[in-house]
DNA sequence: ATATTTTTATG
DNA sequence: ATAAAAATA
């Protein structure tokens, strides 16, 4: 009798999963194992919204894997030790997990096979399973990674996207090891009100909603604020409730300029990941370097508070700040535009705004999140460093009609149109609203300080 | 063949 | 300004 361990990370899904086939395909059974891991729970890295989306995705897991005759073990503490005693209990001879970008990851990987190849137990690492193109596959003539999307994304759509796995119809998992029980999303405090829902069950119903009826109006619709078109796949995409590679295959079987506007999408995603693959450190250094000297000090925390808070006095700013706070979740065109006022209107560290939205954001996601931050605030791969987006004409562009802001921003709520994008225009006493505060800055200000740091004049 | 320079393009 | 590809030495 062969015993297979598979470890699930960010991958916690049946469908389309390499690591749970090969195990399948090489062993008589398997153990399908989840450790809640302290090094990732102490990092600071875990936060009550994903947390309580974990579960979700765990609890599904479990179920899905009872469906076909096994179970999910779940155990806490340092994922190397758990591994190990998983594999002394079971005397399993391989483990099997996905690839990983970020550092904590290549280092887990590193300390597995360590601990492992010691004992004689082979571990197997599998590419294709939390991107579609694993990072290296395509690279420049001069150098180990993409700098620049264009170039990347024509590299990347040549490449073969091979096909997705069906999800496995019986697992069998030995007896003899227990698992702890998996907590349900309400044992988590601190939850955003309105965060969505977890797990690959729900992940798949809203793949398939998403490609019968939001896929063809998302080229014209993914950056209107109000319109709310964009897929909301991120969190399942962060935990692997859907596989990339069946979502691209998916996606390009729908066709036309939708598919094609969205698969582009995923392509910055998997862009993220191999800038971190080749660069661990720009987790939390600038990627390059543009030497400011970010603002500090008890000027700076006011403005930080407000814009934590959304009340800097920009509505689509502030809007898209609450969105955040009470979905745990919030629109692109919303991060682009609240990480650049922090960083380029209030010349605040985007270090600070990251940590926030990783606070925060179910989809909370080292690569994604840290790159996206360095590339709005100037230190990332941005071809233009120094463009400045102004909240006012991004709040007319992207809300035209202003729903969005009343929508989040209830102070504003008796405003009509686009009027609400500058309440500080409003005039006479039904315009007069003491609850919603003036600007934390002008812009001409912010734009004259940015402009003095990075030594533009 | 490989290094260097020029050209092209960049959310 | 700078990355990537193309052209050239």
């Amino acid at each position: 009798m062969t015993v297979a361990v598979v470890l699930f990370t960010s991958d916690l899904r049946l469908h389309d999963h390499p690591p749970l086939r090969a195990a399948l395909a090489s062993s008589d059974e398997i153990v399908p194992l989840f450790v809640r891991d302290s090094g990732i729970e102490e990092s600071g890295f875990a936060a009550p919204n994903r947390l309580a989306f974990l579960s979700d995705c765990l609890r599904d897991l479990d179920a899905g894997l009872r469906e076909r005759g096994g179970r999910l073990l779940v155990r806490s503490g340092d994922v190397v030790g758990e591994v190990g005693r998983i594999v002394s209990e079971t005397g399993a001879a391989d483990v099997h997990v996905a690839a990983g970008v970020s550092a904590y990851a290549r280092r887990r990987e590193e300390r597995l096979r360590e601990a492992l190849e010691s004992g004689g137990t082979r571990l197997h690492v599998h590419d294709g399973v939390v991107t579609a193109v694993a990072p290296g596959a395509v690279t420049p003539a001069a150098s180990d990674h993409f700098a620049v999307f264009t170039p990347y994304f024509r590299r990347w759509s040549a490449q073969r996207v091979r096909d997705a796995f069906a999800a496995p119809r019986t697992v069998r998992v030995p007896d003899g090891p227990g698992s702890e029980k998996v907590p349900a999303r309400g044992a988590v405090s601190g939850v955003s009100e309105g965060l969505a829902e977890g797990g690959e069950r729900q992940a798949r119903k809203q793949l398939t909603a998403w490609r019968r009826h939001g896929l063809a109006g998302y080229e014209e619709g993914h950056d209107d604020l109000s319109g709310d078109a964009t897929s909301r796949l991120s969190p399942h995409l962060h935990f692997g409730t859907l596989s990339p590679v069946e979502l691209i295959h998916r996606a390009r079987s729908a066709g036309g300029a939708g598919a094609e506007a969205f698969v582009r999408q995923l392509c910055w995603r998997e862009f993220h990941h191999q800038v971190l693959a080749a660069r661990p450190a720009a987790s939390r250094q600038d990627y390059r370097t543009r030497h400011d000297h970010w603002r500090s000090g008890a000027d700076a925390s006011k403005d930080v508070e407000a814009w934590r808070q959304g009340r800097t006095g920009y509505p689509v700013v502030d809007a898209a700040m609450r969105q955040l706070r009470h979905e745990g979740w919030m629109h692109n065109r919303g991060r682009l535009l609240t990480a650049g006022f922090l960083t380029k209107t209030l010349y605040v560290d985007w270090r600070i705004g990251a940590q926030h939205f990783l606070d925060l954001l179910v989809d909370g996601d080292v690569a994604n999140n840290q790159l996206n931050w360095q590339w709005m605030a100037g230190t990332g791969t941005d071809s233009r460093p120094n463009r400045v987006l102004n909240p006012v004409v991004q709040g007319k562009r992207y809300d035209p009609d202003g729903s969005y802001v009343r929508r989040w921003v209830p102070e504003l709520a008796a405003v009509s149109g686009a009027a609400v994008h500058e309440p500080w225009k409003l005039r006479g006493p039904a315009h007069d609203r003491p609850d919603y505060p003036q600007p934390v800055v002008e812009l001409a200000d912010g734009l004259a300080r940015f402009r003095k740091a990075r030594g533009l004049d």
